[in-house]
DNA sequence: ATCTTACCACTTATCTGATAGGTTTGATAT
DNA sequence: ATATCAAACCTATCAGATAAGTGGTAAGAT
């Protein structure tokens, strides 16, 4: 065989960062599984026939990507992949656009109406257990607040619980993809939850309406509904987002529009 | 409370990457646009009072996450966020499980589908062209196809078509997070398109429904039917997805499971 | 005058060697 | 056996030096 041109050589001539990344990155892909720790630095530099710095700089790209955890005086480990790049990712994207929040709720839309639906199609007992545990958590924190007047403190509970409830419900669609992904939603989603909250509040309508929504999605899921329980998500949902267009609408008039700051 | 050990220090005693880190970010998050280039290492160096193997690291972690391009000899470049690092995540998934597969098509199916839904009720005429273009592609090398036979040529003309079909109605949906996310999807899903084909010859449908499937997608979009758009945009994603079952079984039928080479 | 080419300043890529500061582990003393 | 401590190991960061790639500029050819 005479050389193979194909579009990359193999041969020694490829920069030694990419030998190492494709090196570190078979490792992990083939040896390691999520929690295992990687060779030392000094090792893998002398595997590769590179210096321990191009070893740092190709790790440091890798938990860049969310593949590894560094940390000073241990091993880097392999993490398991989860949605947080994606999170950063959508974080991102709505700095630089404030129609950004408005794109999240329509992706968000799409994405729980169909762990819904597929929850609703699969439910297991441990998937109603886990929903009905955050379903309770809501209605307590629920009666809290209403006891003891609008407290931070039991408000984040609430919320805490609301994104509980989600996320048992992605979880119990058995897609774990599908479930990453949801998870990764919530960060970016958290300062919505608060405006909700006050939406519902300027709209006159309690936390309890919020928990009968919940609980309206969990009936259909746990009949094996998954009709009902997506079209009951896509109200919930609606109703979530005319929250937050009553609370933006009232601060573009309540305070004087802000400046785009360039 | 005495604990002055909280979380985070804002100190100058935070460890020199981590002030870095902040810094680079806050430059890119603020007074930079997507293809601006950075300051230079030694610059950065400078400023943030570390050296440039600190900066360097920094700027390798941020590459890493997708927020900037790095090449020898010139300056780093900010990038224009993109899906590609949510792509790299659905693949590093994909590889740890099998089953990922049926999973990224569940998640593809409720993108998508929201995708024609909000296409139809916010089409423009440049949207509209876009979506005609592809579908004419389309069209045009489904007749390639069966002059010739199925040529392997072809057939990837076809599916770049069909690809972009998919593209053309993400954007026409007006919600560029959307975009995004299914054009991330492209990728991990192309080995998908040609069982789909295969799936298809062996179920004795040809190209020509595949595209009748689009056009009705296509005729739904441009009266402006949202419920429409989604219902037949479920047909044929459904109809996608029995096709690859159908290959996914022959092959578990025909060839003996391949041993997973270590 | 215009196009090509050679050169140079700037910048990144990588190496070597050294020091500081964490983590883990095993020896030691109780 | 357990708790304490120190040595071994590892990563974090620094400093200085050389190689190599890019972009622009000016000299030279047509």
């Amino acid at each position: 065989m005479i050389a193979p041109k194909s579009k990359k050589r193999p041969g020694p001539d490829r920069p030694p960062t990419e030998r190492v990344l494709a090196h570190v990155e078979a490792l992990i892909a083939l040896e390691l599984v999520p929690g295992a720790s990687l060779p030392s630095e000094a090792a893998l530099a002398l595997d590769c026939g590179v210096s321990r710095l191009t070893i740092r700089e190709a790790l440091k790209l890798l938990a860049g990507r969310g593949l590894l955890d560094i940390g000073q005086g241990r091993r880097a480990i392999v993490r398991e992949p989860d949605g947080s790049s994606f999170g950063g990712f959508l974080e991102t994207l709505m700095q630089r656009d404030p129609k950004g929040l408005l794109e999240l709720l329509e992706v968000r839309r799409a994405l729980e109406i169909q762990s819904a639906s597929l929850a609703a199609s699969r439910i297991s007992r441990a998937g109603v257990a886990g929903l009905q545990n955050a379903l309770d958590g809501m209605s307590k924190a629920a009666q809290t607040m209403r006891n003891s007047g609008r407290q931070t403190d039991a408000n984040d509970r609430f919320h805490d619980w609301d994104i509980g409830f989600h996320e048992a419900l992605a979880l119990a669609s058995g897609n774990r993809m599908l479930a990453s992904l949801i998870e990764a939603l919530a960060k970016p989603l958290r300062n919505c939850f608060t405006m909700s909250m006050e939406g519902r509040l300027l709209r006159g309508i309690s936390p309890t309406t919020t928990v009968t929504e919940h609980q309206r999605i969990f009936d259909y899921v746990v009949a094996g509904n998954a009709r009902g329980a997506a079209s009951a998500m896509r109200a919930h949902l609606q109703e979530a987002e005319q929250d937050i267009r009553t609370i933006l609408s009232a601060r573009s008039k309540g305070a004087k529009p802000q400046r785009t700051s360039a």
